[in-house]
RNA sequence: GUUCUAGUAGCUCAGUUGGAUAGAGCGUUGGCCUCCGAAGCCAAAGGUCAUGGGUUCAACUCCCUUCUAGAACACCA
């Protein structure tokens, strides 16, 4: 949409002998003065030493008679250049049917790409908890979106499985001679965090966990019983959450997976004169002159001869290529990995087979308690996801009588709802606070917002009798106008989405559209309306933005549910 | 210590390549149900955009100072 705009703007450029390059067209933010503004002309007479508002009048009046004039109702410039664009009612019908017909809401879709998504990053035998909220949630609606923007995607869940921390937890089973067919999951969640801190003060204990580990690595075949058996029981409890949360992928590849990779991977950097030995450990330089912070080489094998996750990482994009080829790899990870990224980047780029694949980093933020450090309970404990999601759950129940009513579909659909909306609502890159009531309510910015709203207004849509060729180059007051404008929108935010990789773009969107429907319902009748065209523009207008809304929320990873 | 990120209303946050009067939510105060869901809507109050300088016709936005907070900084992931 926004680029008719910007060719009715360059038509008008041209003929007055201006440079008409990179039109940058922008939403008004002066929406009492017009739709869309167009702030060139301070740079244009800067460029023709002349006066803005001449520049900018002048713009104005070719517009006027322009062959585009009909895309517009007003056009005016004001002092001191700003160009002012208020949209016609036949402009905005015309593209209002143009997105009801057309697939995906006349949507521009980008160049198609492969593209393998790594996301969840859930470790193997550690329990998982409320910071494993974020790379599933995030990870997931980006997902939603380059496949919904024509990308061919592949997403892995990337387990970690081969690190210390299996060291640590066979060491333990071990110690307690735990049977293999005893391993249980409940048996996992309270082993890794006593070997975890035992470590981190007993050296020698360490050793012999690393010890251990590498030699799991090297096929070990009684650690590896126990890997088998420690990797089972935890993919299913990691699947269960996972489930809850309706989050999925392609591939349940590990670190382990990429370990086969390895004696090729090897060979390549000998190949190429990357591997170099430092301190009896095999490393992979990737400093570059001009960091302003030295960048720690990767390691690439611990002096043990144990490979780390820099060896796996890097594994796992010789392995992808091999395998997928892709274009792009994007990493949603915890954003303090950030160094460990930036080494594996590095290192693939110097890696013949591997360089052409663009590497992306997104980091996200911590989700912090109130103190604004990592949430922790009243008791201190980090918590575990299914208390959180009971505890939501009551929440939102004791809010309203009737909501005990809710079967415990509707209500695990809310659930994902409140969780979800909250956390996307949010800049993937900033840390956010947890505030499980705050999150709950029935108003403000919040997931139940959206589909109380979305209900409500879904319910006084007629039944639609009339193609879209009827309908009238009509607007009948703020209200139905103000949501024509924001459903133009929707291209605008959709690229900023894909192109910034960024979900809260659109739960923000949604935000906003629902605040413009609420107040088109209270202000507005659907039932009893006399004037037949005015039904008939209505009902397409609402049943295009209810439409809408199903497929953000859908994006966002969002059910809704019957009632509420 | 070095590097990076952040500091916007009482609280939580938008403000994406520099544009007009810095916007929301929560909270506070006051209004609106004999018509489709009041879990809603409308309105008001609330700001030295951390600080001091600079660049520009124009700075919350770009550059530099200082202060404050968080994160990362070679064998854990």
């Amino acid at each position: 949409m926004l680029e008719q705009l910007q060719i009715s703007l360059k038509d008008a450029l041209e003929k007055l002998q201006l440079p008409s390059d990179n039109i940058k067209i922008i939403k008004s933010n002066r929406p009492d003065l017009c739709d869309y503004q167009y702030d060139g002309a301070f740079k244009l007479a800067k460029l023709m030493h002349k006066n803005p508002l001449e520049i900018g009048e002048s713009i104005t009046e070719e517009l006027k008679q322009g062959p585009y004039k009909e895309y517009y109702q007003n056009i005016s410039c004001i002092a001191p250049g700003f160009v002012n664009l208020t949209l016609s009612n036949k402009f905005i019908i015309d593209q209002i049917k143009l997105m009801i017909t057309k697939p995906k809401y006349n949507i521009t879709m980008p160049k198609k790409e492969t593209i393998v998504i790594d996301y969840g990053g859930a470790n193997v035998a550690k329990p998982l908890h409320v910071g494993h909220l974020r790379p599933a949630i995030v990870g997931e609606s980006i997902k939603r979106i380059l496949k919904y923007m024509n990308q061919s995607v592949i997403s892995d869940v990337h387990l970690g499985d081969y690190g210390l921390q299996m060291g640590q937890v066979i060491k333990g089973l071990l110690e307690q001679n735990i049977a293999i067919s005893n391993i249980d999951i409940k048996l996992l969640d309270n082993l890794y965090p006593l070997m975890s801190s035992r470590c981190k003060i007993d050296e020698e204990l360490k050793k012999e966990c690393s010890m251990i580990t590498k030699e799991l690595q090297d096929g070990n075949e009684l650690y590896q019983k126990y890997f088998q058996k420690i990797l089972e029981v935890s993919k299913k409890d990691i699947k269960r959450i996972y489930d809850y949360l309706n989050v999925s992928f392609d591939l349940w590849n590990g670190e382990s997976d990429s370990y086969k990779y390895i004696p090729s991977l090897t060979n390549e950097l000998l190949a190429n004169n990357l591997l170099k030995e430092s301190n009896h450990a095999m490393v992979i330089d990737v400093s570059k002159d001009d960091d302003k912070l030295q960048i720690p080489p990767l390691i690439y094998q611990a002096s043990n001869k144990a490979y780390l996750y820099g060896t796996t990482d890097l594994a796992t994009i010789f392995a992808r290529q091999q395998n997928y080829h892709p274009n792009k790899i994007l990493y949603v990870v915890d954003m303090r990995q950030n160094l460990h990224f930036t080494q594996v980047f590095r290192a693939s780029q110097k890696l013949p087979s591997t360089k052409n694949i663009e590497l992306e980093f997104l980091g996200f933020g911590t989700i912090n308690g109130e103190d604004k450090k990592p949430f922790k309970t009243r008791s201190g404990n980090t918590p575990k996801l299914d208390a959180l999601f009971k505890e939501a759950k009551e929440i939102f129940i004791k809010q309203k009588e009737e909501n005990k009513n809710l079967s415990d579909q509707d209500l695990d659909k809310i659930v994902n709802a409140i969780i979800k909306f909250a956390d996307l609502i949010n800049q993937k890159e900033k840390d956010y606070i947890f505030d499980l009531l705050k999150f709950s309510l029935v108003n403000g910015k919040t997931g139940p917002y959206i589909l109380y709203t979305y209900l409500r207004v879904k319910k006084i849509i007629p039944n639609i009798t009339q193609t879209v060729d009827n309908l009238k180059e009509n607007i009948y007051n703020e209200q139905d106008r103000d949501i024509y404008i924001k459903l133009l929108d929707l291209d605008n935010i959709m690229q900023n989405a894909f192109l910034g990789r960024s979900p809260s773009s659109i739960a923000n969107y949604l935000y906003e559209l629902c605040v413009l429907l609420n107040a088109f319902y209270e202000k507005n009748h659907m039932n009893n309306l006399e004037d037949k065209e005015k039904k008939v523009n209505w009902s397409h207008l609402l049943n295009l933005a209810t439409n809408i809304i199903e497929t953000l929320l859908d994006l966002l990873d969002i059910q809704i549910p019957s009632k509420m």
